[in-house]
DNA sequence: TCAAAAGTGTTACCAGTACACCCATGG
DNA sequence: CCATGGGTGTACTGGTAACACTTTTGA
């Protein structure tokens, strides 16, 4: 086998929102610094697959949203060896069974504004995935994977408000996000604290990317 | 050396605007079918570094606007072997030597809206690199990259209307480019078939990236 | 003086934003 | 009946889109 066989493996950038906080799963290996869950393609079909297990393997789920982030490569391993990476991003709805005791290394869920120190270029990575998912927020509908398959409008809302980390107008917010069809109301009500809220749901048909008005005529 | 060492290559979807039309570089080997331009990333330091090579090798330039597309994997080769294509795209001023004959591969400009029949999956990275680049273009400055250091205002509205495909009004184009403070004009005129046109130069010191409004509140 | 391209302002409309009160339920 | 969260409409304002003529040069 020769050094310049590459190594080629995955990562998987797990976000949750808990606590009314957006959090991301990290593990630890011992002795050594907090880092993404990584995962070798090596026996898997497709990157996709690979990044499909690496999920599955934390959390014990099989399906979740699931993004292509970018692709790393390094040299600075073992001489000459090159290590190539393929990040993912992935957004698990809030009530899943989180780390599932299925995780071979050991995991926890972070708080994204105050995570540990990275190692690697894991940071980095970390960085540009919560770029990518405040901006993907802001013209697709992807928010809604975050939530349970039915959730009130106020749930959305403090959703956005979590990831986007500012408040946002209760009448322009339910307004816009109706206007733009991708919810359906559906007929349950949930009893809580104050008036039963009624519950919406992600209309499977609606049309992912909206156009958001372009900067150059 | 074992089958499972997985094949790593970059392609690189190269435009230029030509002709009165988007142009992307095709190269087709003996007998077989058009393809993009592919790059063994092995001998490189990075995935960067292949792709700059593989666009030096088509064209002779040494830089130009560069940008990672995405990373597909295929296992339909050899039995087992793995390849894992990572996509490029980049843009090349209308004004540059475009197809040197450093070329080792028989390459030539073909307008991207009559593209021939594509090998592999080179069909597909097309069209994923073409929306890239449209959507790129209405919310970034991107777009002087495909013209030479200095242009005039009617040649910039020329390109963005080539590669949207669409009239732009003149009045409006003009005062948004203005505001946006990504151009600056220089002393120059350029004498021509009318009047002679200020030549214009994009500010280095621009912000790239203007952030555009979002759809939800 | 004609052709060809460059350059220049104003108006009308629509969409985004700001804003305050009533409603339904549980305790 | 009180506390809690759910739900609703309007007026204003700022940005976007539509639009036609004058200017400068070369032939």
């Amino acid at each position: 086998m020769k050094d310049t066989c590459p190594v080629l493996e995955v990562c998987v950038v797990m976000f949750t929102v808990q606590d009314s906080r957006l959090q991301v799963l990290l593990s630890q290996q011992p002795q050594s610094s907090w880092h993404l869950p990584v995962l070798a393609v090596e026996p898997h079909p497709s990157l996709e697959s690979a990044a499909l297990a690496c999920l599955t393997n934390c959390t014990g789920l099989t399906e979740a949203y699931l993004e292509q982030l970018y692709s790393y490569s390094d040299c600075s391993g073992q001489a000459g060896r090159r290590r190539v990476m393929v990040a993912y991003f992935a957004l698990l709805p809030s009530d899943q069974p989180s780390t599932g005791g299925a995780c071979r290394q050991e995991a926890a869920w972070h708080p994204v504004d105050a995570p540990p120190p990275l190692g690697d270029n894991h940071g980095e990575i970390l960085k540009y995935a919560l770029r990518r998912l405040r901006y993907k927020l802001e013209y697709t509908a992807v928010g809604f994977e975050l939530l349970p398959e039915t959730f009130s409008l106020s749930e959305l809302q403090r959703t956005y408000e979590i990831i986007l980390g500012e408040k946002l107008d209760k009448r322009n917010f339910r307004r816009r996000i109706l206007e733009a069809g991708v919810i359906e109301p559906t007929n349950v009500q949930r009893m809580g604290e104050g008036r039963p809220a009624r519950l919406f749901r992600y209309r499977a048909d609606a049309v992912a990317e909206v156009k958001a008005r372009r900067l150059f005529p």
